[in-house]
DNA sequence: GTACCTGCAAATCGTTTGCAGGAAA
DNA sequence: TTTCCTGCAAACGATTTGCAGGTAC
């Protein structure tokens, strides 16, 4: 993967794991350098056909690795965990600012599709303060029939 | 179950199942009469318990059954369907007017709370109607620590 | 009597874990 | 050289499915 092509996010994710003692394994990398390259969230399995099948990363990373990575990456806050369909667990990066989003589902064929709305997030800040939790995250999720469904 | 328990939404589903044409076996009505009596979101492994260590009920239901109930009754628009943690997914009752409600969650105990708030609501109703889907449901999770949890 | 409903047990599939060899520090 | 990282394969647990018998209609 050229330079050009890491974010802001792949840096500070890297600096944590650093941080936080790791090493820097292959299928570690391999996983961080795809998330990285992501519109949205996709699922571990999702994730090891992409490094299978995906010509910008050097190297494959086996089932067992990805989900220890996905496991130490959202123990650093470095990932959104998104549920929804057939009990599928699927990340995203979790970038500060623009990057924050929220997902449409078509129930039908199980599409996946990021939105984002400013009124949404100030209802979400508003009703945060005053619930008996200390909010860490959210996550907002709408389901219905998407355009190639029909109505 | 005493009759003065059942609720809109209990003869709501027995109406609508009806008209489906289906029949009323005995792990359908169990099911369902469970479901009518639950403040939040239950598993299926959840509902299996109930169904066997409840007094309310006259019979349990095998783990199949209940699995192809539940999938009915979302089928029918019952019930919805929530996904949140350990990829384990939960089912509650689909209520018209004030039933409806959306989930904190705290990402350490996992226990799940109900909360509300109008103004959230108003903020989906809007950006429902700007979407490229026919929305037919939503979700709103926040995740976080509870106060037992620490802050 | 027919078609649906149910329970059981086996199969499936996503996820987790134990272990042994290889790589980073 | 020590400790961590990785892959493999087995284990695990939630969900689904095939089948045979029972039940609603």
């Amino acid at each position: 993967m050229p330079t050009s092509d890491r974010t802001a996010w792949y840096d500070r994710a890297r600096r944590a794991l650093a941080d936080a003692g790791y090493r820097r394994g292959g299928a570690r990398l391999a996983v961080l350098a795809l998330l990285d390259r992501q519109p949205c969230a996709l699922s571990a399995i999702e994730i090891e056909e992409a490094l299978r099948g995906d010509s910008h990363e050097r190297r494959a990373a086996s089932r067992a690795s990805i989900y220890r990575v996905l496991d130490q990456l959202q123990e650093l806050g470095l990932l959104s965990k998104l549920e929804v369909g057939q009990g599928i667990v699927r990340f995203e990066a979790q970038r500060e600012g623009n990057g924050h989003h929220h997902h449409l589902i078509c129930d039908r064929c199980g599409t996946l599709t990021p939105f984002t709305d400013p009124e949404l997030e100030q209802a979400i800040n508003h009703v945060s303060q005053r619930v008996p939790l200390t909010v860490s995250e959210h996550e907002v999720i709408l389901h219905g029939a998407c355009r190639n469904c029909g109505p």
